[in-house]
DNA sequence: TACTAATCCTAACGTTCGTTAGCAAAGAAA
DNA sequence: TTTCTTTGCTAACGAACGTTAGGATTAGTA
């Protein structure tokens, strides 16, 4: 393992991640972050300003990559929605993969947040079902998709896809681009055997 | 709004569920507790024992509401397996929406019980998962499904399921029954139309 | 009437919390 | 060499934490 020369306030951003993911927000106290941090806790206050300013980055870090994928995938306007759909759900599934622990923080730790920063940072969770919605409404409109109730299938989507830090571990039998395909595949197919 | 004559105990238990519902397990302190029940935080231990005690409650009834509906969804060996997940399905849905604080408690704050219950509540859930992992196996290998990989499938589908304490409230435009029909159509059909 | 169980209070315990002040060492930049 | 930045320490602050002890009140039961 290459400690790399990540800079000080960055190691205490990725520890504080990993306990956040697995202790909770509110469980974790400064001092047991400085201990596996090797430092006193009084010592971290040289880096940051507060133990919710460490929230908030995590939080709000998270939130531009979703949408930066999402943006990404979603922007060819030559394909038709149901392929956006698919490359959009396979962005989301990387963003989880790639940084499960600050997935799960995000997912799970936001209510933590103090106003005014809570409001904001569920605007933006928001804004980014909405992108998903509508690509649904759309691919339903065209006739590409069976979705009687947009907003309910976003929903239901994400769902699937967001419980997917509680159970990832890299290094798994399953690489993140073959979750993705899978995911997608089962999301967009569903289970059941139809005569086709 | 009814009273009924719950006993105290039973007002702290519900009281504790909501606020470990909304606020968390470790950012919920007895004062604010009893606050919210009328009364003095001493005077919450002439009822129970420990804040802990309120969590392992929780958490493991919870638990045996869940088991007692699969197994009555899914005991019928006359039926195939497709419906009798379908009716896992629905069981599922129903004791999430009837006790959502509840659920959400089961299903986002049994980490912060310690061991050995901790290990146990994990074990037990294991096993419902598996409940719904063989069901799906079962109708993979009669050709009435298509999950080339049970184990992946049934986390998927119960990822669906069990974001919807997340955002389900009750007197919404849907109805429990509802969405229960909703979510396993979705599931079991998918989203994408195929030639039929 | 006396006893019991349920209910709640005040006051405090020892501990831990997030955070701050003040100081020190070390290396880079001037 | 001096200065600045980075990094860390010790010691302590006031506040909040879960919990307990001991006593009071009330309502139902014997």
């Amino acid at each position: 393992m290459e400690t790399a020369q990540l800079s000080r306030k960055d190691q205490i951003d990725q520890t504080a991640t990993a306990l956040f993911r697995t202790r909770g927000f509110a469980a974790t106290s400064m001092r047991e972050l400085a201990a596996a941090l090797g430092m006193e806790a009084g010592s971290i206050y040289s880096h940051i300003r507060s133990k919710e300013e460490l929230l908030h980055r995590i939080c709000f870090r998270l939130a531009e990559e979703f949408f930066a994928g999402f943006d990404q995938a979603s922007a060819d306007d030559a394909l038709p929605a149901a392929p956006r759909l698919r490359r959009a759900v396979e962005s989301h599934v990387r963003v989880l993969t790639t940084d499960v622990a600050a997935s799960a923080v995000f997912l799970h730790e936001w209510r933590h947040l103090s106003e005014p920063a809570r409001t904001e940072f569920l605007a933006l969770r928001e804004r980014y079902e909405a992108g998903f919605r509508e690509l649904i409404a759309e691919g339903a409109a065209a006739g590409e998709l069976y979705a009687p109730d947009p907003a309910f299938a976003a929903l239901t989507l994400l769902a699937s896809l967001n419980w997917l830090p509680s159970w990832y571990r890299p290094g798994g039998s399953f690489t993140p681009p073959d979750i993705a395909h899978r995911l997608a595949n089962q999301l967009l197919f569903g289970l059941e055997v139809r005569g086709n």
